[in-house]
DNA sequence: CGAGTTTGACCTGCGC
DNA sequence: GCGCAGGTCAAACTCG
């Protein structure tokens, strides 16, 4: 097993993860009480999202700033910040490629300064590395086929770790709604645990993001979501949902 | 027929 | 070194 704790103490934002989120469902706002996945996992995922991580997510919805980008941009973040519903965790939205998109940013790539900046999320975080942040778009080709059956993982270090992030919600659903599509492509039963643990993978393909669902052993109302890694795509749906305001921001900077 | 899911096998890391 | 548990692959299967 990896160690979630990890050994980096440097604090790292929700990494464009969950721009949009429509679940309905309940997070857990239990801070107090950690979660444990069974009693093997208590103590590996020993972070969560907490209340004081969704008052977090809140403020950097309403403090999100693109700096060099104008009004037109301030009134998308306002917008964004509107659109959410009330649980959205912090909409670390690719603003590249939305405001590219709609047209009120160049071609060329523009570095948001301060996007991918840490913020107040230091609390969700379960493992990373640092090295291996946007490992998604170049990465292994879009792969994981570098593990082939019969040995095929020679020179297999130890695997390299990426940012990882749980949280928890109360719902019926396994699958929760984030705005992104999932491939499902293992399961798994855990020890001590009546309910099995699913592993999916982004079905984007230059995507590499993977996410584990549980329900947790104690609690089986309650369902624990792991992300590891980076989207480096909009998220379809959030792109879906603010085209009317893009649109119309569009329009606007034409003055 | 393509995309997604299921499921058994295989591989790796870790603790003993 | 061995066994266990977790993670992934890929063939078979399902579904729209």
């Amino acid at each position: 097993m990896e160690n979630l704790e990890g050994g980096d103490n440097e604090a790292h934002a929700l990494p464009g993860l969950f721009p949009y989120f429509s679940v309905p469902s309940t997070p857990v706002l239990d801070a107090a009480a950690p979660p444990s996945l069974s009693s093997d996992d208590s103590n590996q995922h020993s972070t969560f999202v907490t209340a004081a991580l969704q008052q977090a997510a809140a403020s950097a919805c309403s403090n999100l700033q693109l700096p060099h980008l104008g009004p037109a941009a301030d009134q998308l973040a306002a917008a964004a910040t509107a659109t959410v519903p009330p649980m959205i965790l912090p909409p670390m939205v690719d603003w590249t490629s939305l405001l590219q998109q709609a047209g009120l940013m160049g071609p060329p790539p523009v570095m948001i300064p301060g996007l991918h900046q840490p913020q107040a999320a230091a609390a969700v975080q379960l493992d990373q590395s640092g090295e291996n942040d946007g490992e998604a778009a170049s990465g292994s080709g879009g792969g994981g086929k570098e593990k082939a059956k019969g040995g095929g993982r020679s020179g297999n270090k130890k695997k390299a770790s990426r940012p990882r992030f749980a949280f928890q919600t109360r719902s019926a659903n396994d699958i929760l709604d984030d705005g992104y599509r999932w491939r499902k492509y293992g399961q798994k039963a855990v020890k001590n645990s009546a309910h099995p643990r699913s592993y999916y993978r982004c079905t984007h393909h230059t995507c590499n993001v993977k996410k584990q669902v549980q329900r947790l052993a104690k609690d089986t109302s309650i369902v624990v979501t792991t992300y590891e890694g980076v989207h480096n795509h909009p998220c379809e749906k959030l792109m879906e949902a603010l085209s009317p305001i893009l649109k119309q921001l569009q329009f606007l900077s034409q003055f």
